[in-house]
RNA sequence: GGUCCCGUAGUUCAAUGGAUAGAAUAGAAGUUUCCUAAACUUUAGAUGCAGGUUCGAUUCCUGCCGGGACCA
């Protein structure tokens, strides 16, 4: 049972003793910095039942905690608010146990399996800063969720498939001249993009000329040739066309390793793929059955459809009257072959853009009336738009900031504000690259992740990268400070003799009481998927232990079980921040 | 036309219905004989508007204004 348990089922004790009744609700909260004391109990719900002024209820069941508990030695009652203070003794308590938790903070295997798809780019453009936010959120909320005891299989589905794909590919037969990634230098990503912007630009100009010409717009748009050449190579590859689907292959390949050196950059994996390519069809098969089942209806064109007025939602199109599939379609698909390859898991979850959200709503709701049980337990992680301060990002106005310049401009700044710190004189070049890289991708991670998900957010690229402030940097100094001290305490006392110690000063305390909230705040985190709790967390963590370090000294400590208790708590909030950094995919130092 | 989300210091973000709305930046002023000054201390600055529910509202409800997304 930890503290807070503990104390509220004493107060609950309280409550029965002085009032003859149960309350049905006990809120406890950490203790405004203003007054004296760590926990605070509203008492204006109790009134009800005390029939006293919330003061006077305050008061006598302070009276009763300090005589009947050894939990708590004080307490003082601003209006309806009973701050207790408790006995050194018990958070010198609280800090053994954490000391002696095998891997605090870490809940062990539970058997429960999830599944976490996040990234899922197309292929025809590279990665921007959108897609670094839904990574490094994917990322991490798989990562929370393992320390929660859930075995998590990250994936991703690749949607390469369809006109977009085939437009780089026609732009590419018409004036690539064979170039590849080898040849160009490009890396292969950003190669396939630009045949795709090159299609764009062919393609208006094409629709321009033919309007010249006296072709209605419509009429041009469908008729301009390298539109025409697009669609028959669609039309082609559905046909298992060899030199089309050959091509389709090379191309994509080009993608996929220039996405692979992304996320490496970005230090996120996958433990498996999925292909909209090997997933539509099964997504088809699937509408079709539930025609037969009742579960979706035909019109006379042909095209399926489901009914969701009765859930407040309008009718959708499932299979197009000519039979092809919508994005609809290939979702139940791959939702369907995700169950099967992984019967354990109990839910999927979704990190996609908050655009989807009507997309997602309408899927799960018809994965329920195809009957899949599971279905309710499927969770859209929605986030927010990265706008930038001339407002979203447009491919179309070459405002798209792009995931490898963005990392590779981090690292750059990480690494100069690093030299001019003086920071690397001791360090070789290879300890040296690797700070760079920790501070710099470390700081964008924790800028993305430290905004709750649900909401929008700005991206200010001039502003944006600080290594001050409410960052990782700041976070991952504390971690290199603290290392220090415990590379310099050869001293240590044994675990045992902390127990002996009974008084603390207040950012002692405190630092105790924050280390034993964590378990608390990672389930938080799990609950309503969000890193930024983790974040916050930690940030709150590291700005106590600068106060703690600035004004307690340690190491001129005469007392040597002052001296090895301040080390033991140093010591052990550098593992929890290390352990909280871990979850949100930031590294820290040994040294910085 | 319908549905949904968001409006908090100059700026970027916090705040399970709780106390005097917290941080960070930018501004002003300080702290290196002492474990790493990427730190610490002090200072000034904000809940779009109008109602309602409540002992208590940034939070819940209604309307309006402003921004965004989606559906047809």
């Amino acid at each position: 049972m930890n503290l807070n348990q503990e104390l509220k089922l004493k107060i609950e004790q309280a409550i029965n003793s002085l009032f003859n009744a149960s309350a049905d609700s006990i809120q406890l909260q950490p203790t405004s910095p203003d007054f004296e004391g760590s926990h605070t109990l509203v008492c204006f719900p109790l009134t009800r039942i005390s029939k006293k002024k919330p003061e006077e209820t305050a008061q006598v069941i302070g009276e009763w905690l300090t005589e009947n508990t050894t939990l708590v030695i004080r307490y003082n009652v601003v209006k309806g608010f009973l701050n207790l203070v408790l006995d050194d003794k018990v958070w010198v308590k609280v800090f053994n146990s954490i000391l002696t938790e095998n891997n605090y903070g870490v809940v062990p295997p539970s058997g429960q399996e999830i599944m976490v798809e996040y990234s899922s780019p197309n292929t025809n453009k590279p990665l921007h800063l959108g897609h670094l936010r839904n990574n490094f959120l994917g990322w991490s909320v798989a990562s929370i969720y393992e320390a929660c005891g859930y075995k998590v299989h990250r994936v991703q589905i690749i949607n390469d498939r369809g006109i977009h794909i085939c437009k780089s590919m026609a732009a590419w037969k018409l004036y690539g001249n064979g170039e590849t990634p080898e040849s160009s230098g490009l890396k292969g990503d950003k190669l396939v993009g630009k045949y795709y912007v090159e299609f764009d630009k062919a393609y208006k100009k094409e629709v321009a000329d033919l309007n010249a010409q006296g072709v209605a717009k419509e009429q041009a748009e469908k008729e301009a040739p390298i539109m025409k050449m697009a669609v028959d190579m669609l039309r082609k590859w559905e046909q298992k066309d060899e030199a089309t689907v050959s091509l389709w292959k090379t191309m994509n390949g080009w993608v996929y390793d220039g996405f692979e050196a992304t996320y490496k950059q970005m230090g996120v994996h996958f433990d498996k793929l999925y292909f909209e390519s090997e997933t539509y069809l099964l997504g088809k098969e699937e509408v079709l059955k539930g025609v037969e089942q009742g579960v979706f209806f035909k019109k006379e064109d042909g095209s399926v459809w489901v009914d969701l007025k009765e859930d407040g939602l309008d009718e959708k199109v499932l299979l197009r009257s000519d039979g092809t599939s919508v994005y609809m379609t290939q979702d139940i698909g791959t939702a369907m072959l995700r169950f099967r390859d992984f019967p354990k898991i109990s839910r999927q979850v979704y990190t996609v853009g908050n655009e989807q959200e009507y997309h997602f709503k309408v899927l799960f709701l018809i994965l329920a009336k195809l009957g899949y049980a599971w279905a309710k337990e499927c969770y859209h992680l929605s986030y927010g738009m990265v706008d930038l301060p001339s407002g979203k990002m447009k491919s179309r106005e070459g405002t798209v900031v792009d995931a490898d310049d963005l990392m590779a401009d981090m690292i750059g700044e990480a690494e100069k504000q690093t030299r001019e710190l003086g920071k690397i004189d001791e360090m070789s070049d290879a300890e040296a690259q690797d700070l760079f890289e920790m501070i710099g991708i470390g700081a964008l991670k924790f800028y993305l992740l430290k905004v709750d998900p649900k909401k929008r957010m700005m991206f200010n690229p001039n502003e944006s990268i600080q290594l001050q402030g409410h960052t990782a940097p700041f976070i991952q100094y504390t971690h290199a400070r603290i290392r220090s001290i415990v590379r310099k305490a050869a001293t240590m006392k044994s675990k045992e003799e902390l127990a002996n110690i009974d008084a603390l000063l207040p950012h002692e305390q405190k630092l105790i009481s924050l280390l034993a909230m964590y378990p608390d705040r990672l389930q938080d985190a799990a609950k309503s998927y969000s890193p930024s709790i983790i974040a916050n967390y930690a940030y709150d963590l590291a700005k106590e232990y600068n106060q703690f370090y600035q004004s307690i000294p340690i190491f001129s400590e005469s007392n040597e079980q002052k001296l090895s208790l301040r080390v033991a708590i140093s010591e052990e909030v550098g593992k929890v921040l290390s352990k909280a950094m871990g979850l949100l995919g930031v590294r820290v130092p040994e040294r910085m």
